[in-house]
DNA sequence: TCGCCATGTGAAAAAATTGTCAAACGGGGA
DNA sequence: TCCCCGTTTGACAATTTTTTCACATGGCGA
């Protein structure tokens, strides 16, 4: 895991260190806001660990313009004051992702860290959409139920991602119309065909049905 | 925002819903595990509060299954004892997002809650509607009370959308008719008639009337 | 209190929506 | 060219919703 800690005060940043080294991670440090930022833009870290009050530059604006400006999406962690509820509801505005008030334990901090660090690797990966026992790549374009393959036209995939991306919520027909005919919708309703050859393939061969009607409204997925 | 909170503290729930609740966040209650991941599966939640130490089903495993079983993404936070640090290590593991130590304040747990929130669903704040056990969410079209899902048609979903939106306020017929109908009002009195249908779903099967007729002026949703 | 008008009740008819399916269409590849 | 495949059409069935209507009930003022 790579680190960097902006932090004045060098008792702290070698708490840290003492601790982060010895189990492989790599740090950085820096000992003012703007070493911090340029450090930030100019390196690849998987963490920023950041202190509120800084020298010249402060946490709170370090981490906004890293977001606004710069466009840096690597997670951030800042170190509050006691009890500065407040403050961390600025941070968080500010683009941090999680907070830590000193004094803190360093166990804790690397929690911590590796926590943040895990959750936006996540996000990276290319999330499966699921439902259920139903899932749907969206990469490889494949749909499974229960282990086994789904086969789906291309616009029955289209249906099923959408549906798939607003789990619960109800879908209109409008909707779903525009999605796979953009603005010249069809004068007839084919949309109903369609619905019934994806519950064909989606929910016939199985016990729960997951592809809901909502009267008058639309379709949604679901199960319970 | 919807929030299950999966405790079985009455002292520290009532004091979680004393908090949250008059900011107009909805919460749902589990005492235990089991029913926790049921509610957690079958219902929608912008986020979950989740005890480690828990009778029947701990937390842990809950958040577990809760992931690799049911495939339920929503965001948890959990809350263990304090100096657990090797607990939250292993909650993390078990898909947990964040993570509180008891003794917590109320008003670090709603910024926490609140930062899960917006990083999980970067736009869509679902608002609740809610007047005593009754609630509504005008995504999912779905409506509950006293933990059952009422089945409603179109014109009772606007009904009652448009009730819960002026609760305590009395809302003329007209309003109404004009909701569903427009210009062309009916020549008949056929609100009441769907008045009438909607508190056989809404009221009849409760102690507790919510709506009230208020002669010769309208209805209004309230309790008392 | 009585009477009138507003509102509640409920079955049954009418209308709208949705499900089902076979057949026809049409474009791209063999 | 023909065939295959996904798509669309259209007719009919099933289901759900909406409206109609007749009568019951209840509030409120004269």
């Amino acid at each position: 895991m790579k680190v960097l800690v902006v932090e004045d005060n060098r008792d702290i940043a070698a708490n840290i260190a003492d601790y982060l080294e010895p189990k492989g991670h790599v740090l950085d440090f820096a000992t003012n806001g703007q070493h911090g930022l340029q450090l930030a833009v100019n390196e690849r870290y998987d963490v920023i660990v950041l202190d509120i009050m800084l020298p010249g530059l402060d946490g709170m604006t370090l981490c906004r313009r890293l977001r606004e400006e710069a466009r840096v999406g690597t997670p951030v962690l800042m170190l509050t004051a006691r009890d500065q509820l407040d403050d961390k509801l600025e941070g968080f505005q500010a683009g941090a992702d999680d907070y830590l008030v000193k004094p803190f334990s360093v166990k804790e901090l690397e929690v911590r860290l590796e926590a943040l660090v895990k959750r936006t690797q996540n996000q990276a990966t290319s999330r499966q959409l699921q439902v259920a026992d139903l899932q749907y790549d969206p990469d490889t374009m494949t749909a499974t139920r229960g282990g086994q393959t789904l086969d789906l036209n291309p616009i029955q995939r289209k249906l099923l991602e959408t549906l798939l991306l607003n789990t619960h919520r109800v879908v209109s027909r409008e909707e779903l119309e525009t999605l796979i005919w953009g603005d010249e919708l069809p004068d007839s309703d084919v949309l109903r065909t369609h619905i019934y050859h994806l519950r064909n393939v989606v929910d016939k061969p199985f016990v729960e049905k997951l592809i809901h009607t909502v009267h008058g409204a639309g379709y949604r997925l679901q199960h319970d």
